[in-house]
DNA sequence: AACGATCCCTGTTGGC
DNA sequence: TGCCAACAGGGATCGT
């Protein structure tokens, strides 16, 4: 049911958004198979996945025989560092997946970014909705990018309270829509923000610069603790037949939310049913009981 | 500057 | 059973 239509009694389903944790867990698969090897050849196959560069024949150029000399991410952006200075950024979009296997495996659907790498295997990615890209881009390009807006890390550098009221001072769009935005804080999406504000019992329709910093303070304690549950637990697969994790396990994180896809359905906490609005053209789910104003 | 709307894209599904 | 419109999502872009 990935993506399907939701209805009150059926949860939307389902497959692997890639939010923090989920490209969290990629970055560290990716940093064991890729660090320190070349990136012998590169072929393109999809213009959208090459966006972020003028052609596709460019991305394939700059990336061709850099070695990789680390693996990073902020937000839910990957950072590939590259030996002459270049970065390889990629962004998983809504369903992008990296993996490193044999060339004689058969390429899934979609494969549209092929590196085979020096040790013989051959790093892709592949992305069905062609949400997400890979950029070869230098220091400037990055400072002109979307990477160069993304606000702390919300795992990696974990913004407390005052940081938050900052960052949120005089804002008055719901807080909801402010997570969403990757400026205040980055990594966050549809699912985690909705467990977080869950968790820390704010309203999602909150003005962001209302809240108070106690609030502000029990804010940032759920949303570390449900990125660190959810990357403990393999991120969130919402459905058998999507795939998430690099080496094709799926993540066991669903079980484990307690508003996202349950309108209608009692509150794990209080038992009162969960609600749903719409912000920002994304589903919103929280407890009208448990998460005030 | 901040905010909201719109667009991109495809697999899945509800409704007919 | 089969067809098709509706829907989900992150981020870039644009208008107000």
């Amino acid at each position: 049911m990935t993506g399907g239509t939701v209805t009150p009694s059926d949860p939307p389903g389902v497959h692997d958004l890639p939010e923090l944790p989920e490209v969290e867990i990629t970055r560290r698969h990716l940093e064991r198979a890729l660090t320190g090897r070349a990136l012998a050849e590169v072929a393109i196959t999809h213009p959208r996945t090459a966006r972020h560069n003028s052609s596709i024949e460019e991305v394939e150029t700059r990336l061709r025989g850099r070695r990789v000399v680390e693996v990073g991410r902020k937000g839910k952006f990957l950072l590939v560092g590259l030996d002459d200075g270049q970065t390889m950024v990629a962004h998983l979009g809504m369903s992008g997946r990296f993996s490193v296997a044999s060339p004689e495996e058969e390429r899934p659907a979609h494969t549209h970014f092929v590196a085979r790498l020096d040790d013989g295997t051959e790093l892709r990615f592949v992305d069905p909705r062609t949400f997400g890209f890979v950029a070869a881009l230098d220091e400037e390009e990055i400072a002109g990018s979307g990477v160069a807006r993304l606000g702390p890390d919300a795992w990696g550098e974990r913004p407390e309270a005052a940081a938050l009221a900052y960052r949120l001072r005089g804002r008055i769009a719901p807080i909801k829509a402010l997570l969403l935005d990757q400026g205040p804080i980055s990594g966050l999406g549809n699912i985690y923000a909705d467990e977080a504000l869950h968790r820390a019992g704010i309203h999602p329709q909150t003005p962001g610069g209302e809240l108070s910093e106690s609030r502000l303070a029990m804010l940032a304690d759920a949303i570390v603790a449900v990125l660190e549950q959810a990357i403990e637990k393999g991120g969130t697969t919402l459905d058998d037949l999507a795939y998430l994790l690099p080496d094709g396990r799926a993540g066991e994180n669903l079980e484990r939310l307690r508003v996202y896809g349950r309108e209608e359905l009692p509150c794990l906490a209080c038992g009162t049913p969960i609600e749903r609005v719409v912000i920002r053209a994304r589903s919103s789910f929280f407890c009208p009981t448990c998460q005030t104003r």
